[in-house]
DNA sequence: TTAATATATGAACATGTATTCATATATCTG
DNA sequence: CAGATATATGAATACATGTTCATATATTAA
């Protein structure tokens, strides 16, 4: 009842109630500044959490926790090295949602 | 010192530690499922926020706060005809950005 | 096995946030 | 003007969230 019958992701798939909360869900992984230097340090590469930790000058254990979110949402995906444990991007479009808001906020909004 | 030099997106501007922090509050705007529907109610067309309200089921003081939200961030802007104020889009990003979120969701993420 | 390193996790704390309720402002009608 | 309607706002409440700290798990090296 939400989206109008005429607009074009509507049609293709209506969306749910619980999309809704998906979305919403998706969205707020991107909504924290934490957050969103990880992904932007995963983006050239993978790295292990010492290394992000590094590059954030933030402790190993608040960076895992932000991992720990990120995983379950499925943004990042994890490797086993010995001790270490590699983080990677899940999927491209996680940049594609970066990007996209990027432009918004760089075009002065 | 976050953004790597061989990221597309640094190449053309880097991601200043303010640039973060605005792109965590655009995403922040997107992570509530009531703002998520209020943007929806208004991808057809513009609506006043008794409409908003009855089409969600929610109070009008519900909606105008999260409105006002919406507004500060430049997601909506406003046209008062008589006693009613008029809500609609700032511009196709939010629609973009949406969309962006939505196909990930809805590809099983 | 013991020590060291890398990561994860749970509790605690401080802070942020969404909704409700009461009330305020603004516009229109009579 | 008074009353009705549409919207906005501030305080209060309940709940969610990010970081820290202490500790746990897992792997490697000696």
């Amino acid at each position: 009842m939400i989206p109008s019958k005429n607009t074009k992701f509507s049609l293709a798939s209506p969306i749910t109630q619980t999309t809704f909360c998906d979305l919403a869900d998706l969205f707020k992984l991107f909504s924290d500044n934490t957050r969103l230097r990880i992904l932007c340090c995963l983006f050239p590469k993978e790295q292990c959490v010492k290394n992000i930790a590094a590059a954030l000058h933030m402790t190993p254990s608040a960076i895992s926790h932000q991992l720990r979110l990120l995983k379950q949402g499925k943004l990042v995906k994890t490797q086993r090295i010995g001790q270490t444990i590699i983080y990677s991007l899940a999927d491209e479009h996680v940049q594609s949602i970066f990007n996209q808001g990027l432009n918004h906020v760089q075009e002065g909004k």
